[in-house]
DNA sequence: TAACTTCAGTGATAGCCTCTAACTATGGTG
DNA sequence: CACCATAGTTAGAGGCTATCACTGAAGTTA
């Protein structure tokens, strides 16, 4: 048992397994959804027998809660990389519903229908805020207008999940309904609620950006 | 066969027993979300067996399919009634606000995460168009300020939607934002957003709202 | 090399679920 | 009273999650 540093080959081909599950449990949510992810169906497109999966997710739960800590890693890594790119918060817009279109059941994973019962494992939010930090710097970056307002003052007193972040509460203010109304916009037209009245997501998309930024409309 | 006007005591019972179903079902979704439904633990809460429930209903997507219907129906007569009490956007807001927080998941049903393959009947468009009247007529009443922006230019192009509403391009921008960033707040604070960040969801809720009605921020 | 240990994968099984099919029983109707 | 539509039954096919005991192969150690 020498163990670390060189993986052994047996935990080569484990951690392999384990990737594959995941890539075809994410063809399947995409298609069909989380609620119809099956580990049968899984495993039978493995080539190998049910209850063989158990040896690598303790359970349909289990695995699914995996997902959902890749998926905020991912989000996570798309705003990070914009970010470090020199993105301004209409670019981390941009980021973020490209990232939302290019497969919507994993935004919907993180942000869609909770099952009344589940609780998101720790760290998750842990990458949440992380999330959260790099939106309040781009937020924090913006020039602030406009009078404070009540919930401003709430802020103030109730700025802990900022997580020690200096931004003014104007700021934090300005990082929530970022946050909201794009996630407004965005899971309404993933649902498809556009489909059958003729608008243009990407058109109200933008046009909240702009109210967002201060843009004038020209 | 006399039928018509006086209901037979047959269709009467069967309509109690359907109502029955419906109200379990209700219960189940409101405890543990939509895809926990089970047929068969309503028959056996009912005290019968099984496959005796699909003297009632097709099968399982047929019940969920009447419950949608059903959840927009209670909306839609939420709104109505608002308005007939001479209800203005901001209560029209909180009516919604009320009537979601009366049963998150039933907001879910509606607007929360769709399953792919699924297509909503068409006569719940019908009751989404009744909704979207009302708040047409409430934003309409709104004195409209601020310039034209490019999205009210697509809007007066692509307002089919609107079903012949006579408001104004920049009221039906109005209503689309009510929506998109009411839901926005709404949705995350059911699915329990801000509660691990200490945030008064109420007081975002309102602060939102005194954004869309240009109420000045005292 | 031989003995031992670890672990991937198997089939069997229990207990859910949806849904179909054939059958029984009952209550309204002519 | 005879008839028939219909509510409800059991049996069963086929799907699912999950546990258990077992096999066999691959690594480890003496």
């Amino acid at each position: 048992m020498v163990n670390s540093e060189a993986e052994t080959p047996r935990a080569r081909y484990r951690a392999q397994v384990r990737t594959e599950i995941k890539q075809r449990a994410w063809e399947q949510i995409a298609s069909a959804g989380a609620s119809a992810l099956s580990l049968n169906a899984i495993a039978k497109q493995m080539g190998m027998s049910g209850p063989a999966l158990y040896r690598y997710f303790g359970g349909r739960d289990e695995l699914i809660t995996e997902l959902v800590r890749d998926a905020y890693r991912s989000l996570a890594d798309t705003f990070r990389a914009a970010a470090e790119g020199g993105a301004d918060v209409t670019a981390l817009a941009h980021a973020l519903r490209g990232w939302a279109l290019r497969d919507p059941q994993r935004y919907f994973l993180i942000y869609g229908t909770p099952v009344p019962g589940y609780q998101a494992p720790d760290d998750t939010t842990a990458i949440s805020s992380e999330i959260m930090a790099t939106l309040l710097d781009a937020c924090a970056a913006l020039p602030l207008d406009g009078p404070a307002t009540p919930f401003d003052a709430h802020l103030e007193d109730h700025r802990n999940w900022a997580d020690g972040h200096p931004a003014p509460p104007a700021a934090l203010h300005r990082a929530l309904t970022f946050w909201t109304r794009l996630h407004g916009v965005l899971s309404l037209e993933l649902a498809g609620h556009f489909t059958g009245m003729g608008i243009d997501p990407a058109q109200l998309f933008a046009a909240e950006l702009d109210d967002l930024t201060g843009t004038p409309a020209s």
